[in-house]
RNA sequence: GUCCCUAUCGUCUAGAGGCCUAGGACACCGGGUUUUCAUCCCGGCAACCAGGGUUCGAAUCCCUGUGGGGAUGCCA
């Protein structure tokens, strides 16, 4: 392997589902990667014990797999750095973590752990004060280390000084060492804290592009240290813009569950497809600096470029998704969308069934999000209820009154009608409003009601009265006569 | 509190000193086509946070202020 491969790591803790923001850090990373010709690597950082979830990877698999993110290494699918556990990596950290003692980057602490209330909030009466363990004589730590008493391993940061570095989308960041912590490298059970654990597995892994949100902007110094302190070469960082979304009040704050579906799984089982989720995420934050907006998975490979990531945070938009969506929806062949959309229809055994194919023509120039579909046809799987005032319509200047006197001559011409289909339906209607000159709009408006008890329906009345049935039909129009009567 | 980042239409964004009376898209509002709705056309509304510099010239560079977000966990 040359030594100049890109290199970029997907590093997600099971949580058990895969927030927009962590898909849309992947998709990143597997672009940069691919863009260049490198390698994607999925790493699972489940470090924290208490945050366990069962089936959690599984929901990581699952969701780059229907995205498209397909891993070069990770757990399922080997590779020549492994584990890609971190859970399975964790006789590999304490070495390093006491390597760096030994050198006098880190020191062993015995405090008890920090209080923190429910909302993660330090609680303990001097927060900012340096640990006490930290001038410790290395001798006695050691000794007491020895001895069984629990620890911790934290860095020891020199607070002298300032740290830049340049990261590839913000820039030059200066930060003074002396706001940075002592922070935890090594927890008393033995486990790396993410942030270590990141170090060592970045560099043993060869990671040449750490790619992550903004958030650790302000902590990348204590990495660098780290990297120094170990004498290693840091990566190239590529801090992305944050998703964020908006409250009910009209604040933002970062995108989380309140703010709706925002795990790629509820969105998809709303009826959002796959390609439009990944494609609208890929331009919330960067831009192909052009007018084009819908890309397959293959342009945005190629179009890909790091210096068309944004710096300041977005705001996810549902309605532009939605918008999106329709524009796939109506992008896949016929045969594929009523094959997809059957499912959401919820339609199995009924008449509406026998029909599909042709419902599924008249849905799709019409659906923006797949979830939509059982509302649109509710009316053809049973009647609802109506008030006649419906039989209003301006344009075609259809009434209650003029309706009575249409679906009266009407109906008995549909008894007659023996082929029963779509064009001899509307054939029929057609020819009627030529013999009584009145424009096809009127009785049209005048059936559609009668038929559906609805305003707006997908297809006219040839199709409706199709799938109906012409039993139901006329049984339909029958009752709509009461009503006018 | 301290630190970091950020700032173009309501939203996503183009714009890297003159091409900008600021472009595209979503949303919204009109109009046309259509048996309804939708699709599809066509049009409209709508922004450079403020104040100082630098410059012949600033949305673009610098400073300050303000707004917004984030970090400050033995979470990731």
């Amino acid at each position: 392997m040359s030594s100049n491969t890109v290199r970029t790591r997907f590093a997600p803790s099971p949580t058990g589902f895969m927030h927009v923001g962590n898909l849309r850090t992947a998709l990143y990373a597997y672009l940069i990667a691919k863009s260049q010709g490198g390698k994607f690597i999925l790493r699972i950082e489940d470090t924290d014990r208490n945050r366990y979830v069962e089936g959690a990877v599984d929901v990581i698999y699952r969701t780059l797999a229907t995205a498209g993110l397909l891993h070069d290494e990770g757990p399922d699918v080997g590779g020549e750095y492994g584990p890609y556990v971190q859970s399975e990596r964790k006789n590999m950290y304490r070495p390093y973590a006491e390597q760096l003692v030994e050198s006098g980057a880190a020191y062993y602490c015995f405090c008890d752990k920090t209080e923190h209330d429910s909302n993660g909030e330090d609680v303990s009466e001097n927060p900012d004060q340096e640990c006490c363990c930290r001038n410790l004589d290395p001798a006695i730590a050691k000794a007491r280390v020895a001895a069984g008493e629990p620890f911790a391993i934290r860095q020891k940061i020199n607070k002298e000084g300032i740290s830049t570095y340049s990261d590839a989308v913000f820039g030059e960041i200066t930060i003074e060492n002396k706001v940075l912590d002592d922070q935890i490298l090594l927890k008393r059970d033995g486990m790396p804290t993410y942030n270590f654990a990141n170090v060592i597995d970045d560099h043993t892994m060869n990671i040449t592009h750490v790619v992550r949100g903004s958030e650790y902007l302000p902590s990348t110094p204590k990495y660098n240290l780290l990297y120094a302190a170990f004498g290693w070469q840091p990566p190239e960082y590529v801090h992305l813009p944050m998703i964020m979304g908006r409250n009910e009040d009209g604040t933002i704050a970062k995108l989380s569950k309140r703010h709706g579906s925002v795990s790629f799984e509820s969105l998809a089982a709303e009826g959002y497809l796959p390609a439009a989720i990944v494609n609208y995420i890929a331009l919330l934050g960067w831009s192909p600096k052009n007018d084009r907006e819908i890309f397959s998975f293959e342009e945005l490979v190629s179009m890909f470029k790091i210096s068309g990531l944004n710096k300041s945070a977005a705001v996810f938009d549902y309605d532009k998704l939605k918008w999106m969506n329709s524009e796939y929806i109506k992008a896949m062949a016929p045969a594929e969308f009523a094959k997809c959309s059957k499912e959401f229809a919820k339609i199995a055994g009924t008449n509406v069934e026998t029909y599909w194919d042709m419902l599924a023509g008249l849905l799709q120039p019409r659906t923006e999000i797949l979830s939509e579909i059982p509302g649109k046809i509710a009316f053809l799987l049973e009647q609802p209820e109506y008030d006649t005032s419906l039989f209003n319509n301006k344009k075609s200047k259809c009434n209650p009154e003029i309706a009575l006197t249409i679906l009266q001559e009407l109906l008995p011409m549909y008894e007659a009608l023996e082929n029963w289909t779509p064009e001899s339906i509307t054939e029929l209607v057609t020819g009627y409003a030529q013999t009584k000159e009145m424009k096809l709009g009127l009785p049209m408006w005048a059936l559609r009601i009668a038929v559906s008890g609805c305003a707006v329906t997908p297809g006219g009345p040839g199709e409706i009265m199709t799938v109906l049935g012409k039993p139901e039909a006329i049984k339909r129009i029958n009752q709509a006569l009461k009503m006018l009567a």
